[in-house]
RNA sequence: GAUUCUGUAGCUCAGCCGGUAGAGCAAUACACUUUUAAUGUAUGGGUCCUGGGUUCGAAUCCCAGCGGGAUCACCA
């Protein structure tokens, strides 16, 4: 990030000088009595009525002694009116032709005093009595335009901006704003959902000296004080379980999860998942629960129970299809897993056209063929059950037939977005499962699960028979919402960190290399310190004082790269 | 990680058969007392992502790199 200000940021801050000198000061600390909010403004109208609001200038149309502007506040947009000598009664019209006409810039909080009215074209609007500044803005939004017909010009859309600048995508692009009261909205029904039924809400350890309960690369850490490597969660599901042992008939957590993985539009490395453990009941009381779960939230954010996503519309509506994966595969492959052997198939993925390795087991191969095959055939929510054993290491294992277990996944919109058990409470078949996941991962499959000693003991003194679901709220409220990127849904996805100009600096640059005349520009050009400096990649260090020497016509040579990877050695 | 698209003013984008930059909005100045994508007139604003190469001359062509998007791979 360069240290340079635009044109229109230095206008602002001009500005802001200007308002001090008349007394203005233009982040005053006392509180603004605010009575109404934009929304209530146009759904109750009363003539005349006395209101005061407060929020962010977004558009100023000025005729002369006359101006009508638009404030944005948390619930919406309602025009205001100002009108010169009503404002500025007396001689002195500086307050409407300096500080409302000039020093207001489009961005800036006011707080307004005065009454409702309409216009003659008929706009619910506040005519203004009395105005106050009460926070300056230094930066100017990117703010789109609006026509008559409600389409939007010139709008803020550039990913990597929105991602980066949440705050002003939130400020300008209202359908933003309304999926993140979405995403609260999916929460909160769950919550009360469970709380209903007198489910209690826990916490468990985020940090764990063994990521355990899902197979997935952890983040690392240390604990100083310990002196022993601690791991971000990956599931919480193990700690969950342990309270249902403790004695608690029903337990949820909405829990963020971190996965040091691949992040795509489905993927981030940091997300949310509910699960919740209820002592006493099975996987199918589960499946009944979560599809009342799912209607109710659907119900709730959307208004109804039909959800359009992309050119599908997806009823959500109770009860939800079911069928056990082997008649899934059958019916879309002609294939009938039950009974086969691993190279039984192995040759039928082969057949199918679906690539295989060596250290892939039965439970793998039927998950690929379903993968493959299947998954992406059930867009109306579908309750897909009895997966094999291999796959399940946490699940109970089927009452009529041992090769499988009592797990659902349901999927909607050809994609997974609950998963769910009738869980193994058994300890010495759990400690075997496990076992038989170290063997998995002594063949080569590095998804396989740690033992956890800690969880097995906890097993040993008995869980009652409990079922456990988990759901991706993410992806649940990508579905809700009908947006298709993870990064929509998130407030702050994970991005490659920018750089920024902090503080003075020595110019301890020298010593790594840094030629003398170079030093003082490399600070400038936003490395406050060697540390910030060799943390950054070279060849990004590179383009970026280049692109300083360029911008500001520095009367030295331009660095090379090989030049700026010696200071790295 | 692979493939591919992309990076030009605060924002959205045009210019890309090479001749050292344009539009709309935003900004600045003036006019305008019920407008609403307000309007009219004038003005200012650029690391054309970075470096190198080709060339008399590169935003434009070539090479290497950086950021971002999409698809794929990976990923309970």
């Amino acid at each position: 990030m360069s240290i340079e200000l635009s044109d229109q940021e230095v206008q602002r801050r001009e500005s802001l000088k200007k308002l001090r000198d008349l007394g203005i000061n233009p982040y005053p600390a006392d509180l603004y009595p605010v009575t109404s909010y934009a929304s209530d403004i146009k759904n109750k109208f009363e003539d005349g009525k006395k209101v005061c609001i407060a929020g962010r200038l977004m558009s100023q149309r000025v005729m002369g002694k006359a101006s009508f502007a638009e404030i944005l506040d948390s619930t919406g947009r309602i025009q205001v009116y100002f009108n010169r000598d009503e404002i500025c009664p007396g001689e002195d019209k500086t307050l409407y032709n300096d500080v409302f006409k000039k020093l207001l810039d489009l961005g800036d909080f006011i707080g307004i005093k005065g009454y409702l009215f309409t216009t003659q074209v008929g706009e619910i609007s506040v005519h203004v009595e009395e105005f106050s500044l009460l926070s300056k803005s230094l930066k100017p939004l990117p703010l789109p335009k609006t026509d008559s017909e409600g389409k939007v010009h010139d709008a803020f859309t550039d990913p990597e901006l929105r991602y980066r600048q949440r705050y002003a995508d939130l400020i300008v692009n209202p359908h933003v704003k309304e999926t993140f009261i979405k995403r609260s909205k999916v929460i909160s029904t769950m919550r009360n959902f469970f709380d209903e039924k007198g489910y209690m809400e826990v916490e468990t350890p985020i940090l764990q000296p063994i990521a355990g309960g899902a197979t997935a690369r952890p983040f690392m850490t240390h604990h100083n004080a310990l002196d022993v490597p601690l791991y971000l969660r990956v599931a919480n599901e193990l700690y969950l379980k342990r309270l249902i042992v403790g004695g608690f008939d029903g337990v949820y957590e909405f829990a963020k999860d971190f996965r040091n993985e691949g992040m795509d539009r489905t993927h981030n490395p940091e997300f949310t998942v509910m699960e919740i453990y209820v002592a006493y009941k099975d996987y199918n009381w589960m499946m009944d629960f979560t599809e009342q779960m799912i209607e109710k939230v659907a119900v709730e954010v959307t208004g109804s129970t039909d959800v359009t996503v992309g050119e599908n519309t997806i009823n959500l509506k109770a009860p939800f299809k079911r069928i056990t994966m082997r008649d899934s595969i059958l019916e879309f492959t002609g294939f009938d897993i039950n009974g086969k052997s691993e190279e039984e198939l192995h040759a039928a993925c082969k057949s199918l056209g679906i690539d295989t390795n060596p250290t892939m087991g039965k439970g793998k191969l039927i998950d690929e063929i379903f993968g493959e095959k299947c998954e992406g055939n059930y867009i109306q929510p579908t309750f897909i059950t009895d997966y094999p054993i291999e796959m399940s290491p946490l699940c109970k294992r089927h009452r009529d037939n041992p090769e499988l277990t009592e797990r659902f996944e349901l999927m909607v919109n050809g994609k997974e977005i609950a998963n769910a058990y009738s869980e193994l409470n058994d300890p010495i078949d759990q400690r075997e499962r496990f076992e038989e996941q170290m063997k998995l991962s002594e063949k080569g499959d590095d998804e396989a699960m740690f033992i956890d000693q800690d969880f097995l003991r906890s097993l040993e003194y008995g869980m009652p028979p409990t079922s456990g679901m988990g759901i991706g709220i993410d992806r649940l409220v990508m579905l809700m919402t009908n947006n298709s990127s993870i990064q929509e849904v998130l407030f702050f996805p994970q991005m490659r960190p920018e750089k920024f100009q902090t503080g003075p600096d020595l110019e301890s640059f020298k010593k790594v290399g840094v030629p003398g005349e170079w030093a003082e520009h490399v600070f400038k050009a936003g490395y406050s310190s060697v540390d910030e400096l060799l943390m950054a990649k070279p060849t990004s260090v590179h383009q970026q004082l280049n692109g300083y020497r360029k911008k500001n016509k520095l009367e030295i040579e331009a660095l090379q790269l090989d030049e700026v990877q010696a200071w790295f050695n």
